[in-house]
DNA sequence: CGTGGATTTGAACTTATTCAATGTGCGTGG
DNA sequence: CCACGCACATTGAATAAGTTCAAATCCACG
């Protein structure tokens, strides 16, 4: 909840990872207009912002990774997205966050106001284009991601979690992930106890190996694909 | 697919119906810039683009129904979205429709060009300003169902669905749903045996009333509620 | 009025969940 | 450097929720 001082510094430091292809998302726009960013830390779960509180800040991870989520009244939770290096969260349309967001491991984040990002739309086409386009991204994976949640079994979820995170964070065909089984499980629909079980028997069957847990190694990524409805 | 000749006017007639309380969102656009809109009619289950298909216009419903959805390799369909008299859909950021879109029932739209509109939001900071706050819509809306996909039971979808209509399309303190029981279950993750048993629970508890499957009177909005986690 | 798709209802079954116990490994401190 | 402790993960067995398959009923429409 940003109570201790900001480290405000001028923006222009490379975030994103080699191994994260698309190109960088916050510099295209603080790059393009000459915002000021500041850097900002967290431990391990610890909210960064909380559902329905006013956005102030439009965030983008430097180092760690982070959770979206909602809950219901009774402690369910939904995970709508994991943010990791280099990917922008927080970013709002409306006044304020759809979701809670926490860090699920020590994190970094830069981040800039969102009403300097507003102003800076309103006088710039271009930025307003990329806030759209970064929007509209997020609901595409919204939209393959009910498709998941609705109509996908336990295995073909699990798989299609497992390609997406190596998309995303493999280095050196391997990948460490940053959440454990409960956070899986709450971003797939399904209980840790599943989530466990479908990685069991794909290293059972060859088509993964671990080193440690969260170290996982894709062997066979086809199989996987084909696991994946 | 948009074969038959369009009956081009110029835009300008209200649609969304007096239950619809939202300003009307096409006209917040096409009002502001000028663009000429046209009206075009789909029969029932008839497709209106088709998932990947490039994104050419943008649709408003006039009267009728739409469904949005996702297919898997064997058939499985997730809806993600159903469009009611008033909504605007197919409006896409990138170059293509990420869902397809079919008819439910006889229904005509009102459509622009994807690059007229495209051309405004590059002129006009308002425009495009509209255009990302209605993409945000559909976020909001995809992040509250995933919610209900992963993490809801049977009955409590049923019941998020019938607030959902109820807020939408009742009118007179009736609910017409234009869909069937297997498009209620493929928007809620279920199969339609479910979702009509889950009605069927409803009705004989009398939070809710039939007079004829489709037509519902909710005679419990607080229950219905209290249902709905 | 009859007809056929849509809906409801029933019963067996499957999948994932729940509850419980065991196992593993990482980080910390001796 | 090694051992300990604890959080995390795995595995097992019983249960529950929702699905599947099947049959009966309902209506909306011609």
């Amino acid at each position: 909840m940003l109570t201790q001082t900001l480290n405000t510094q001028v923006h222009g430091s490379t975030i994103a990872p080699a191994t994260h292809p698309v190109s960088d998302q916050f510099g295209a726009i603080t790059g393009h207009v000459g915002l000021v960013a500041s850097e900002f830390s967290y431990r391990k779960d610890e909210e960064i912002y909380g559902e329905d509180e006013p956005a102030e800040y439009v965030y983008q991870v430097v180092s760690g990774a982070v959770r979206s989520y909602k809950l219901l009244s009774d402690g369910r939770r939904q995970i709508g997205a994991f943010h990791l290096p280099g990917d922008v969260f927080g970013l709002e349309s409306g006044a304020t966050h759809r979701l809670a967001a926490e860090a699920i491991i020590d994190t970094t984040v830069r981040l800039v106001k969102r009403s300097s990002l507003e102003k800076a739309a309103g006088t710039d086409v271009q930025v307003a284009r990329k806030l759209w386009a970064m929007t509209a991204g997020e609901l595409r994976h919204a939209e393959d991601h009910m498709l998941l949640l609705g109509r996908k079994t336990a295995m073909e979820r699990v798989a299609t979690f497992l390609l997406e995170m190596d998309r995303r964070l493999a280095v050196a065909g391997m990948m460490a992930l940053p959440m454990c089984r409960r956070d899986i499980g709450d971003y797939l629909g399904l209980t840790l106890e599943t989530v466990s079980r479908a990685l069991s028997q794909l290293h059972s069957q060859g088509i993964l190996g671990f080193s440690g847990a969260r170290q996982i190694v894709l062997r066979n990524r086809q199989r996987l694909h084909n696991l994946d409805a």
